[in-house]
DNA sequence: GTGTTTGCAAAGTGTTTGCAATTTA
DNA sequence: TAAATTGCAAACACTTTGCAAACAC
């Protein structure tokens, strides 16, 4: 028995995720390397480059139950792709719009402030700071 | 012939884009009433309701355009639509999770300190700030 | 056994594209 | 008249859903 496959067994379960074979391998290459930021198309081709079989609408489904259990977190950088990043805690992120690719910036190094106060019954959830980067053309 | 048609045909030539009867119509109503944030199907059901008629295809059409004019841009902030922004100076947004609604914040409001130096050959095009807000359920 | 999860294929969204007809300069 | 733009319908990319079979407890 895998020492890594155990662990992620015992951390789903106590996120109150059934450990399921797909959960289990997606869990492994999510978290099993620091933090990433993955699409869902990427993630379901890496599980089947590792010779994991898992569907594509299971990809869909454990990353929303990932979401949901707090493991990851969901990002809006690109309108027509949603980016999941297993860095949960509070940072920000550089976007590279030439080739899309994301880095974390941590929290502590950014300072933000004059943040409005919200409008009237309104409160503040987050605040994503997004520094849009382009590479020069080669 | 109407003042602000003849103003917007102008504005469109201006911006060496020529001044079709869609383009204007669709200029007078993202432009005739202050800053404002607008989907595509939005924008299209807007020109329905005021009698334009303007396919669903042109209305893309024009806002790229515009977007690649100038006078409007594109925001990344809802992960399954594009909004597209007539306030092309440099501000910040308050974002309702909730209902999608989407607020302004001066840039001149909002301090952020401490961006660090993006990877090497790479240029900051633009920092979006972002504060997601979740007015309280009714 | 009972309820959950999987995986397929079909359906759904928002957006883009091909192309003939129309419009602009 | 030449080049750009429109609008339709079809094509697209990504994501969700319905449902029967497989699985976890």
């Amino acid at each position: 028995m895998n020492a890594a496959e155990e662990k992620m067994r015992k951390r789903l379960e106590a996120a109150g995720l059934r450990p399921t074979r797909q959960r289990i391998s997606l869990g492994e290459i999510l978290f099993g390397r620091g933090d990433r930021h993955v699409s869902a198309e990427a993630l379901h081709a890496e599980a089947a480059a590792a010779g994991e079989t898992v569907s594509l609408a299971t990809v869909y489904n454990t990353l929303r139950a990932f979401t949901g259990a707090g493991l990851v977190r969901e990002l809006t950088i690109d309108a027509n792709r949603v980016y999941f990043d297993t860095n949960i805690g509070a940072h920000h992120h550089f976007f590279d719009e030439r080739n899309g690719a994301l880095m974390d910036i941590p929290a502590e190094l950014i300072k933000i402030d004059g943040v409005p106060t919200p409008p009237e019954g309104a409160e503040i959830e987050a605040i994503d700071v997004i520094v849009r980067v382009k590479t020069a053309t080669s």
